[in-house]
DNA sequence: TTTAGTGATAGTTTTTATCTATATATAGGT
DNA sequence: ACCTATATATAGATAAAAACTATCACTAAA
């Protein structure tokens, strides 16, 4: 296999027509050259060059495989070039995972700043339930995940971002509570929505019911708090929102109740994980930092900011 | 500089994220892509791996040069694989030299076969004067010349092909000879026209001119023999036209007559010239092989082919 | 004939690539 | 707690490749 240096030379010489002249641009000893050409010839198999005693000059095989040559060699400069752009880890791609309960009503909030802060950057977003989300960062499958996890193994850096607020969703014509004011011990006996295994809103809402009595019912297995919001509204249960979502989706109070538990302090805490030895961490730091201003400038009505 | 081994090494890693299988794959040992990996970090500048217990995976910096890694390798691959087609020489693109007193006239007889028995192979015909045909060659502007060249340096093979006649082209309204069987005598005091200097057939003319006392008319300076024809017809001298010219080109005995001088051997001869220490001057030994059986097939009534 | 230009070759040195053997760390069993 | 299998990293030796120096052989022009 040949290397890029002997490609050169290739081109050195074709364009110089002598050993001799494209030795000295090319800051080699003619010899080197001599050498060089003669075992690119054996590895392509054909003679590039006619040697006269006045020049040296392609031949038509040759002339035929500059072209190809010299194309190769612009796409490595092209390469190296690419390589120090993205040197400084801002104009890369970055695979984030989110939780589908987290994403679209974070996101739209974070995109635009993050975009207008580091215009090259791209990130690739997909959504799974929090337990596959860490496990795929473990795998590298993702290299950023911002989400609702709690513990991670030590090979994993977890950062807490925020606290966000867990609101119960009643329909307008049921009063849970005769003071409107709801406690936990109001739930006991009711049914309760919730979204299907393997997100922390459902262990959140698993823990509720056995503290409270309540029934957590069953018949729901999805991620989207939409359609929880629309059995709610039909009258199929209570449900817990969290308040990003309350926040982006639910503009009708004729349609739906929405309120805090009394005392209850009820939320979830999503935190911003990469891996501890990934070659970009500092990078991972930038982001979290911007991800953090914009948390606090915009969101802090809705959320606590953490640490 | 990388070598594209190293590219190579990369892009196998980055498929089978271990350094050992890839080292398996690859049939080299493992501290080899360690290494080697190490180095063409460095010369790019990016970290393109981040090497966990259980894997090595790609940073996303990795992930952006992956593509432009992969196509350097397909490239490459796709030279050499040009330079083993091309590897027989008929598949290639040769510079063809001839004066713009043959081209016309021959090449239309031979491009068609030689296409068809090297359906690859691409000519690029480029007219001069026969004096710039040998100079070209020389220099290795030129390939291969076909022309009415009869010395040579040593560093030039020189091998003949054909022997063409040249007739004399008079107005119809005149008889140059009672008996209208023309010798050299005949010819004295008459106006004779001819094509620029540096042409073979110049020099012909001229030495006939020098023998018999006829004149040369110096008023044309150019190459075409159409435009020789035309100053005959109007009655501006007489001249020598090459057979294949008239084969070609003198369709109507009416306008104009065309005559061999009696006992004269008026011709020229053409021959098929390459550089002596071209690398493919077996290939040109088959082309030329090709040459000869077109020209003794379809052309012997028009010309005389030689050795 | 000399001089300055061309490429080729032989032998030496330097650099690079690779290998072997070993170290270190981790995950998963026992 | 202790293997074992599997990761990558490292050190030092060896092999291979690249580059250099010095020289040869040839040619064309001064």
């Amino acid at each position: 296999m040949a290397s890029l240096r002997q490609l050169e030379y290739f081109a050195e010489v074709a364009d110089a027509g002598s050993l001799r002249q494209a030795a000295l641009r090319l800051g080699v000893t003619q010899p080197t050259l001599t050498v060089q050409l003669r075992a690119l010839e054996e590895i392509l198999g054909v003679v590039l060059f006619e040697r006269t005693r006045n020049a040296t000059l392609l031949t038509p095989v040759g002339r035929d495989l500059l072209p190809e040559a010299l194309s190769l060699l612009s796409q490595w400069r092209n390469m190296v070039e690419s390589a120090h752009l993205i040197g400084n880890h801002s104009h890369s791609t970055y695979r984030l995972g989110v939780p589908q309960t987290l994403g679209p009503y974070l996101l739209p909030s974070l995109l635009p700043t993050l975009h207008h802060r580091f215009q090259q950057l791209r990130l690739h977003v997909r959504e799974e339930v929090p337990d596959m989300l860490l496990k795929g960062l473990e795998e590298g499958r993702f290299d950023i995940v911002i989400g609702p996890i709690s513990s991670v193994p030590d090979t994993i850096v977890r950062e807490p971002l925020f606290r966000e607020p867990l609101y119960l969703a009643s329909p307008v014509d049921m009063d849970v509570a005769p003071h409107s004011n709801v406690a936990e011990s109001d739930l006991s006996g009711l049914e309760i929505l919730a979204v299907e295994k393997g997100h922390t809103l459902r262990r959140e809402v698993e823990r509720i019911c056995e503290r409270t009595g309540a029934r957590l019912n069953t018949d729901y297995e999805g991620t989207s708090l939409d359609t929880l919001r629309q059995m709610v509204v039909m009258g199929m249960g209570l449900a817990f929102l969290p308040a990003l979502y309350v926040r982006s989706e639910i503009h009708r109070p004729e349609e739906l109740r929405v309120q805090p538990l009394q005392g209850g302090r009820l939320f979830r805490e999503h935190a911003f994980l990469y891996r501890r030895h990934a070659p970009t961490r500092h990078f991972y730091q930038e982001l979290q930092a911007q991800i953090r201003e914009v948390i606090a400038r915009d969101l802090s009505d809705t959320v606590t900011p953490l640490s």
